[in-house]
DNA sequence: CTAGGGTTAG
């Protein structure tokens, strides 16, 4: 709906300027008319008078959301390395989050590697593709790189390192890497029910039942209202644990 | 003046 009046406004200026340029095409990405975002990126190239800047770059890459888009966004990280773009550290975030999402994670790590301070967002979107594409221990493994390079992880990056965690339940490292899902978690300061269900999650996948119950007890003694997935955790957990008898306590809900 | 990352089971 908005976007409608947008594109009304758009279409009534006659020489926007860059900003114009870069917020209508945002405002595509947005609602995923990327299409109609990149048609616009083309508009801009062909009228020579201005050059597109890291907003625009920025604005047609996050709309890229689908692999069905992967040429596309080849073509716009080819344009990022010829000259005569600026290309700011955003795209770059950008370039590593649009490859993720892609499940190109060999293109996502190559961006990323070439970053010369990658920020929190480029971390950030390298570890959610690694844990999105199944492979957690590559996740956490760069996790730890983070806090190697000195960055701390927020909240939204936390939220991805708890799943990796607790989809981690390999034998051998298994301890090691739940550990670090329980210190992430006993260090964050507003955990809410999915945190909770993510590790009550983790716990019951590594046979820890004992565990789960008891952060389960813990979430509602806060006062935090359980869900679906909350009981679905535990009953896993009860599979894992072979307490078929405890599990009943919670078929009835 | 505009822009990039996230959330639960099997």
């Amino acid at each position: 709906m908005g976007l409608v009046s947008a594109s009304k406004v758009f279409s009534g200026v006659s020489e926007p300027d860059l900003v114009l340029w870069n917020s209508m095409i945002s405002g595509y990405s947005f609602c995923e008319f990327w299409a109609e975002g990149l048609r616009l990126f083309n508009r801009i190239r062909e009228n020579g008078k201005q050059q597109p800047d890291g907003y625009t770059l920025v604005g047609i890459i996050s709309g890229l959301i689908d692999f069905s888009q992967l040429g596309i966004g080849l073509g716009i990280h080819g344009l990022c390395l010829k000259s005569g773009f600026d290309c700011s550290a955003y795209v770059g975030s950008a370039l590593v989050s649009m490859y993720s999402r892609f499940k190109c994670m060999n293109l996502a790590y190559g961006v990323f590697i070439s970053l010369c301070q990658p920020d929190l967002l480029a971390w950030s979107a390298l570890i959610t593709g690694y844990s999105r594409y199944g492979d957690h221990k590559k996740a956490l493994f760069f996790y730890r790189n983070l806090s190697v390079d000195g960055k701390k992880a927020d909240s939204i990056l936390i939220a991805s390192i708890l799943v990796a965690a607790a989809h981690l339940a390999d034998v051998r490292c298994g301890s090691e890497i739940h550990g670090l899902g329980i210190l992430v978690f006993d260090n964050m300061s507003n955990r809410n029910v999915v945190s909770y269900n993510s590790v009550i999650s983790g716990l019951g996948l590594h046979g820890l039942a004992v565990q789960a119950f008891k952060l389960f007890e813990e979430m509602i003694e806060t006062g935090m209202k359980p869900d679906e997935s909350t009981f679905s955790s535990l009953l896993c957990a009860c599979c894992h644990s072979g307490l078929v008898k405890d599990g009943g306590k919670f078929s009835g809900e």
